[in-house]
DNA sequence: TACTATTAAATTGTGTGAAATTTAATTTGG
DNA sequence: CCAAATTAAATTTCACACAATTTAATAGTA
């Protein structure tokens, strides 16, 4: 068998699944006026307020070359506002406005809507999920 | 629960996944000189030589806004060459040259490396497969 | 206390991805 | 046969990603 073969690659379908995810999304999302990265900086601070471009690096694994231009976006739709912390006026804030908390109800049935038009089962979703953590778990 | 929680999302764990995966073939693609997407184009063409754009984009899911430049980034590492078929001037015919062709061999051990890198059995890849490749079929 | 090292963002440069438009070539229907 | 529709790439525009460098602020140390 041929490993060079692309029906032989592992990582062709996460890639190509990866990329499906966000063109499912781009519709539930436009609604939103957001993109799937933006989205996810959104979730990020809707479930904590208030956090530095490090610490929503983190938890997205992006970096501030990504991030900066990123959140510069979301401060122009001004739904997050940039602040230089007191203490340290090196990191940056990162806080939502009231539009961007009021956007989080409006986000609400974005999840049920993507899962349903992968018209997978739960079950197959969790599966998928488990083995994904653990292989990342791994590095 | 919280469906708007990062870690209650079944997408984001794939996200990771696919840029974790290129960010692990980045190191052994470097010895080719080859990109992930650039490496995949390659795949398709040690395949079979000699495909329009649209056929590899087709292969890959990949448009000619992606491909063009793309291709032409090959072309000056001079491992492809381009051509506008004869019998239809409006496609352009991609092939490798005799320095493409050989990078096949150097590409042989990339798939090996990079399974190994990812420290989990073949036994747990192929179930990932099977799970993405049935979300991907009913797409 | 200066000097150095470290840290946090920002910046720069390269390379995807996708949508929308454009250009050129080929097909098709009247 | 010829205008209209279709097709294939290319182009344009916007938005990530990531590596590498830069800038500014803070921490550590002789």
């Amino acid at each position: 068998m041929d490993q060079l073969k692309l029906h032989n690659q592992v990582c062709f379908p996460v890639y190509t699944l990866a990329k499906e995810i966000v063109n499912r999304y781009r519709p539930f999302l436009q609604d939103l006026d957001l993109t799937y990265p933006q989205y996810l900086v959104m979730l990020v601070l809707w479930e904590k307020d208030g956090q530095t471009v490090s610490q929503i690096g983190e938890k997205l694994n992006l970096d501030s070359g990504t991030l900066t231009p990123l959140l510069k976006r979301l401060e122009q739709k001004k739904i997050i506002a940039r602040s230089r912390s007191e203490k340290d006026e090196r990191t940056v804030i990162i806080s939502l406005t009231a539009s961007g908390e009021s956007l989080k109800d409006k986000a609400q049935n974005v999840p049920s809507q993507l899962v349903g038009s992968l018209s997978i089962s739960v079950d197959e979703l969790q599966k998928l999920r488990r083995i994904i953590d653990q292989i990342l778990s791994n590095i």
